[in-house]
DNA sequence: ACATTGACCGACCGGTCGGTCAAAATAATA
DNA sequence: TATTATTTTGACCGACCGGTCGGTCAATGT
């Protein structure tokens, strides 16, 4: 009976990717749903057969966006044993991840300023708050583990959470401020002082 | 011969007052210009004998806001004379000024939106970027004052400078974290956590 | 061959926006 | 008060927006 069956889900993702790299260049607001139609090759109608609204479409991009974010990031650590070099690999890989071109990180600050916007509304915080709790998680996985081999010396585990929580805001505040002076420091220095003191210091590296 | 003395400055300066208190409230873009004079007292077109363009009264909105801003943080380190002690005013200022009220926050969060959607246009950014270097010579000064006091001990002022940088993108990561997780830590614990462990290891305090 | 389906489309709608401009208001001069 | 230069104004405009909807069409079943 169905003269031509859609996997409704895969065109989702589809053209929710063609509207996300319209959104990295030039913002939420700025693009327009005529664009994203022309973009992803199909009438601007069409969209309004996955997606409730604008917003539906935005929130669903961003959930796209945050999990294929995570998910290299996760992958590049995965392969690496040693929790001193997990730690850094899992910097090292974010701020590839960043930097490897500026409209990502062009996106990520309007993910969060679109998220700020909506606040109260679920349908965009959720997901955030999900990405958030798994990349802590996944600091704090590092450190406890280093610490029950020995490697690093954490007094217990909030203090490590503490410690994801500064490293991933760090993060976020030097990507941002890299952007934003248009350069004015090295980047990959800057981390490297970070991550310097952070395992000279609260881990008491080595000896 | 003029019928009527307008202070032009001055007059620019009000106008983009009562826009960034709206701005402040709905962001950049949803804020309509009509909103603005009505807010202002004055007739729409009246703005425009004073800005060229909407873009032209958002900058210099930005860049009033921007210095009300860092005089603010500026008059409160301004009286305390330890250096140790300046430092850590100088951060409790800053968590204060952005914890105040959410639309603060908000606000920066759009104006690091705005400012990174026209990173090309120097009518946006220029403001910024003198922010920025103000933000930081200020850590770098209390530091090396600390220094050659004997407070702190820091190789060379290329250090203090890495260490400014640093500071400044953390508060404004931890910021930003704070608010879009729905303030899901303490973020005056976190704050306390990382200045524990600048001033005990970078700068080797007391003894 | 032909009926049935649903994916697809783009013209169209109500509404909003930034920006303009002719006219009114204002105030110093004579 | 009449004149004149300047400032202020809000009605108005065209462009554009998100969203709708009647209709088209290719693929399938019979």
């Amino acid at each position: 009976m169905p003269p031509k069956i859609v996997d409704r889900e895969s065109r989702r993702r589809q053209i929710a990717a063609a509207a996300m790299s319209l959104f990295s260049e030039s913002g939420f607001e700025a693009t327009s749903m005529n664009q994203v139609a022309r973009a992803a090759g199909i009438g601007k109608g069409t969209i309004y057969e996955y997606f409730r609204s604008k917003d539906e479409l935005i929130a669903a991009s961003i959930q796209i966006w945050v999990g294929e974010m995570m998910e290299g990031i996760g992958s590049a650590v995965g392969g690496v044993v040693h929790p001193e070099e997990r730690l850094r690999t899992f910097v090292q890989a974010s701020v590839q991840a960043f930097m490897a071109d500026d409209s990502t990180m062009k996106t990520a600050v309007a993910v969060f300023q679109t998220v700020l916007s909506n606040i109260e509304s679920p349908t965009f915080s959720e997901g955030i708050q999900d990405a958030f709790e798994g990349i802590w998680s996944t600091i704090v996985d590092i450190i406890m583990e280093g610490n029950t081999e020995g490697v690093f010396h954490i007094r217990d585990e909030s203090e490590a959470e503490r410690i994801a929580i500064n490293l991933a805001a760090f993060l976020d505040g030097i990507f941002l401020h890299h952007l934003i002076t248009g350069k004015r420091f090295d980047l990959l220095e800057q981390v490297n002082h970070y991550m310097e003191y952070l395992l000279e210091t609260h881990m008491k590296r080595g000896k």
